[in-house]
DNA sequence: AACCCGTTCAACCGCCATTAA
DNA sequence: CTTAATGGCGGTTGAACGGGT
């Protein structure tokens, strides 16, 4: 026996959202919140979506004072900063970062980031550079992991052990 | 023009944590 | 205290897109 669904998944529609659902549930819950049970909003306001579908939606793209992509340097440094010392804690990490949410960074970091840093360490580690940020210096043994798991090591294959 | 392939990212899945009954 | 319902989170997927051939 698996685990009970959180809503029925033949009546419940998948996919991305429509500008009127978007419209739909924007609206309800700036005007009324989200009533404390986000697996009861849907049926109350007529949307055929799972709730957790709707918290989803609410919370990575309708709700207010969210900013997508253009991640500054700053902002770089601070994700690579937290990821070394917690881990993959996306939500902790995006509450560091005003506007951002846990699903943006997350895909951030897969996606560009980790090749961004990983390319930056060989070049600086790998050609006895010194690198510029203790931290990450301390961590050379996680980043060597990481890279040679992923086929990134440099030419050389030379990395800095200390 | 048609196809391939790598990248991006919105959204889903399933698990664990928390809360309510 | 126990159990069920719901919230929250991180991993993963797959459609869309764009550049290359």
């Amino acid at each position: 026996m698996g685990r009970a669904p959180c809503c029925d998944k033949a009546s419940v529609k998948k996919g991305p959202w429509s500008p009127e659902e978007d419209a739909t549930l924007k609206s309800y819950i700036e005007q009324n919140g989200t009533g404390g049970n986000w697996i009861a909003l849907p049926q109350k306001i007529g949307l055929r979506r799972c709730g957790k579908s709707c918290r989803l939606r609410w919370l990575n793209y309708l709700r207010p004072n969210i900013r997508h992509g253009g991640f500054s340097d700053e902002e770089d440094r601070i994700i690579l900063s937290l990821y070394i010392s917690i881990g993959s804690r996306w939500s902790i990490i995006a509450a560091q970062l005003p506007g951002r949410t846990d699903n943006d960074i997350k895909n951030y970091w897969n996606t560009r980031l980790k090749k961004k840093m990983a390319l930056l360490l060989v070049l600086t580690i790998g050609t006895s550079m010194q690198w510029p940020c203790r931290p990450v210096r301390c961590r050379v043994q996680w980043w060597k992991a990481i890279v040679s798991e992923k086929g990134w090591m440099s030419p050389s294959g030379s990395f800095c052990s200390s």
